[in-house]
DNA sequence: CATGAATGAGAGTTCATTCAT
DNA sequence: TATGAATGAACTCTCATTCAT
């Protein structure tokens, strides 16, 4: 009872935040209003600046969150395909989920990354910040695991190679949800499938190569 | 004389978009407002909106025009190199130099395209959308000299094809863009040499092996 | 036709003022929002501020107005009158007059002066500045001439004295104003009587009186 | 018992008035916000209306509660001094200091009254009222023991007297606060001199003098 | 009694865009 | 064509005050 005020603002917040994603994902984030969030979320606008600084905080508090789904559906993918082929697959789908869920909390984690110093602040931005960073832990021990199995090329994978991967895979993910009309039109292709074929050609950079021999000509041949 | 009519809009639009242009690098297109392109463009606010239809075509326009820059810096940069590797990375580095310093353009072109069904429109969005197709050529013709003198794996390159690779480079330069501060913080790397190392894996794709020669069957098989 | 634009700004200004005038003698200053002023104006809130820094300024520029107004019934007054005790109590009462019309913006007056250094200064409040300080120099001229004219105890008079006065009369209008309802009934008089037998009172310490004449120059000499 | 519960409310509502008036002091009555009040006080903001109806209220207890100090300063100021003359000054010096330690407090009394007619309330606006009836009946007083003792003019003094007495030295002191930096520049005179001096102007108009004897009384007759 | 929480209301400001001339 | 002026529609923020517990 004495103990209800650590959660209390948690309820709001989330009520607030549940509204606001609402309006976001049906009319994007520039177009929602304060004024609309407050009536969706049944607050008066005032109460809005009591739970959020402002309008981006709310966006940034949305954003962590769907970052938070994401993290859990990557580690329920990984954890859940047998082979690696398909756990890195599994990965890139959920990549691609993500955006297509949230194409606009995905386009605010691809820019400029708010380098916190303090990392025992607790706001969103630190909380966001940390949640990549357990991302790439769950896909750093993923690959390495992988590799001391050997089923990838055995060499240490870093971060930096993480982000190459990560860069490839959320680039193909752009193309295929960007540039989706254009795909359907001048190639015919659905963006799923596109996504996919890029997706393997991604993993086909890992793969050791004995095994590697094989694909590819066939892949794109067959993929029209 | 009807010639004369028709370029002298094209002078004020130049001087507008110049200025706009100037403003946009300076402070980025939503930190700027109309009011300082018309003081910078010497126009009053309002005859601004007589050359363009609002902020948002000043900044297609813009977009059409660095893209316009960034085709012939590539099709130099794939004309200049003698081998195909080089010709490769030269057009990535192009399209990183190109985010570099049009982050802003840049990212336009990565959302959305309007698809324009009318092929003889002339707004800008139209000419953008063509000058795209132009660099898809130049990319494609690019790639079929290529594998025809033996440089790269000997099958029919489309724009799928075209437009995966297209999409992981894009992701590279994103991610060496954007996370800058967190690459070298965390992995103690420039963003230069981070895109540059992707991009050679890219490229590793297309290189003729002979024993990657024949595999993808599976990959397809499997793949959908 | 050209050079109507120096005057356009003025019209609007007007008429912004003429309506917050009305809306502030009704209700206030602070009890008037700027919605209600823009609304009585016939403007929208934000064509307020194009003419207006803020509901402060509106309340100064009214201030200068009213000042201006003032300053002409008191000149008006001071020249109206044959003799120089009646052009004092004329004064006096126009003082009266303008508190009892302008309560707010005579307590603006009252409120401290913002000096402006800069003189070439064309903001309402460098106005009231300078129309204050004409309304010294009427004071001024008057009460001179009355001296010469054998009306007035023979010495200089003074911004100083001017400023005595001023404050006792000020002091008085302000009693008869604020604590009418208490002079009512606890004195059963009324403000404007009230008013009236303090002025003749501060007028009697101008009288030139043969006794007083020595009396005055050692309070003044000894009151330093 | 019963004055015990009497009792309690008056230690919060002091504590709440007691950090009410150092912030009042600080910065301003209108600059304090309520919940800088209840930081100050160590009470949480909802509090604050348990003991006071509103901020103007508490704003009113305060100076009813200077008020009082400002009667006991006046009290002691003329039982003080051995020269009537002597203690008219001391008086209009107590109402100067006054003003100068509670600007704000000083413009509150200057402000309508509001009678109550239920002089059995309680309130703080009861109490100054009252107080301020003590404040006349010291000085109706003085000036009638002054007059008995051949010190001033053989008259009886009056309630609208005093109030004529009080609204001129209130006048001046408004002038001498309120202008100060003004003075300071165009008659290069500190505000105490000001003050000062034109206090010995009013006393003249007190001072028993044969000849002003019946002058005075025609205007007084007349004024009515 | 004490208070956490909510809020109505309004100030201030910004800006892209429109419109009459 | 060019533009001065006007404005709708926000966002952001602040605060005194209320109310349920």
């Amino acid at each position: 009872m004495a103990r209800r005020k650590k959660e209390d603002p948690e309820i709001h917040q989330n009520r607030i935040a549940d509204a606001a994603g609402r309006m976001f994902l049906e009319k994007g984030i520039r177009n929602t209003t304060m004024d609309e969030v407050a009536r969706a979320a049944g607050y008066s606008k005032a109460t809005l600046y009591v739970y959020f600084k402002n309008k981006e905080e709310i966006a940034a508090f949305l954003t962590w969150k769907s970052m938070k789904q994401f993290k859990e559906s990557l580690s329920e993918a990984v954890s859940r395909e047998a082979s690696y082929k398909d756990r890195f697959i599994a990965a890139g789908v959920a990549l691609y989920n993500y955006a297509m869920q949230y194409p606009e909390y995905n386009q605010i984690l691809l820019s400029p990354i708010v380098i916190s110093r303090d990392t025992s602040a607790d706001d969103c931005y630190s909380r966001t910040y940390r949640a990549g960073e357990e991302i790439n832990e769950i896909l750093l021990s993923c690959m390495d695991e992988a590799r001391k199995n050997g089923a990838l090329q055995d060499r240490e994978y870093t971060v930096t190679e993480i982000f190459h991967l990560w860069g490839m895979i959320a680039g193909l993910v752009q193309i295929a949800q960007q540039k989706r009309d254009y795909l359907l039109l001048a190639c015919g292709q659905k963006p799923e499938a596109f996504f996919r074929e890029g997706l393997e050609k991604i993993y086909s950079l890992l793969e050791k190569k004995e095994e590697q021999a094989m694909n590819d000509t066939v892949i794109c041949g067959g993929g029209k």
